[in-house]
DNA sequence: ACAGAATTTGAACAGGAGTTCAAATTCTAG
DNA sequence: CTAGAATTTGAACTCCTGTTCAAATTCTGT
């Protein structure tokens, strides 16, 4: 007797199934013109089914959301606990972003429409982000502070480079002629590149460091995109 | 005798408006939160009355989506025109491109969601999209041809650009504490410092050289947002 | 095999969205 | 002043979308 399906793990599975799928659908229709008809005939079910896993519409996209945030925040978190160099710092924070966004992620274009949220269930979806913004915005602190990066506001340089990272889930395509990770790889360098004081030569992670990333925290077990 | 209200000058003056107070309302509530009657009741009209002006929502969609990409290409083309060093060049085109997305044109909003419009119409507006792009991309180029920025794909370089610039649009508020000005500012050095060769002291514009934006090119007579 | 819970079905409802249009009103030229 | 065009009104219509729910089905443990 479980009213509310989040408790059993089973129906928990589920749940993850329909964020899948959804996302699916979103990449494909954008965001907001995908109906709730449109995700259960992805998913080879009726609309109705839906409303069992999701009290509406707003909690699914609210779950997707959170998903994506969770999957952001918890690489972030990692890369933060490593006492590396801020610019190897941001550089790995860059480059997970991108790469988790456009490659391992599947509910990612979500996370750029907060605004679909209604205020209710916006809230705890924007106190994570602002903890990812936070994160991003002591690695810049931190490399201003020790004369690293040049003298600028840390908060816009922050900004700039959410932009930039944000942007790539609006022309990537898995298809296309770039392969994601050296996208990633040009990004976190020519946005570590901006904020280096001149004349101090950076120091990168080379690419056995960046394979941090597959297998890791990721809870899907094949690879999504 | 006109069936066609857009050769009369008037009715152009009118779509503007429309155009206008469209605007305002995607900025408030989201492009996809606005309906024809918000828009109607922004301008104190009836619903009805927009489709004399507009054969329907498309069709103002990509009226307001053409003006913002006219307003950045017109700048963008006068920009190119000068003969500068391709970092001073780029400079100028970053800066242009946030301060009229954040201070002069109104329709901004809309320039990001092209996916919102029908095959039908997103067509020309795509293509002057490509067009900016170019641009953008030719002053990249040149800067690498020339020496002075660092060797790296130009195409990735300028997209990540366009989502750093395109997404200030979603944070950025006129009321808050930084100005529009210093950010774009900060944008520009920001992002042309990416590219930069190492040990190649930049040439950026000195602000007297960046009053190019007030008074040319926008078509409204007061500062808008 | 069976009871009771968990899940799925199928159809319906309510509301809002874009859109249409004939009638009323306002504007404009001669 | 007045006819004809241009614009506005007001209400309606249609379609689509999120949502609900009782009934049917499937699953699960004993």
């Amino acid at each position: 007797m479980s009213l509310s399906p989040s408790q059993n793990n089973k129906t928990l599975r589920r749940r993850r199934e329909i964020l899948e799928g959804a996302s699916r659908v979103f990449r494909e229709r954008g965001l907001h013109a995908t109906g709730m008809r449109d995700i259960a005939a992805e998913l080879d079910m009726h609309v109705g089914n839906l409303y069992y896993y999701f009290r509406n519409k707003q909690d699914l996209l609210a779950f997707c959301q959170q998903d994506a945030l969770d999957g952001l925040l918890s690489r972030a978190r990692t890369v933060r606990k490593e006492e590396l160099r801020a610019d190897t710092q941001l550089f790995k924070l860059i480059y997970a972003h991108v790469h988790l966004l456009n490659y391992e992620l599947p509910a990612s274009l979500a996370h750029l429409e907060i605004e679909a949220l209604e205020p209710e269930v916006r809230q705890p979806v924007l106190r994570q982000r602002d903890e990812y913004e936070r994160l991003l915005r002591e690695t810049v602190d931190e490399g201003i502070q020790s004369g690293l990066f040049r003298q600028t506001d840390p908060k816009v340089a922050t900004l700039a480079i959410r932009g930039a990272v944000n942007w790539t889930v609006k022309w990537f395509r898995p298809g296309g002629p770039a392969k994601i990770a050296e996208i990633a790889r040009q990004f976190a360098e020519y946005l570590v590149m901006g904020l280096l004081t001149p004349g101090i030569p950076p120091e990168f992670p080379d690419s056995s460091e960046l394979a941090f990333l597959v297998g890791s925290g990721s809870p899907s077990p094949e690879q999504r995109l």
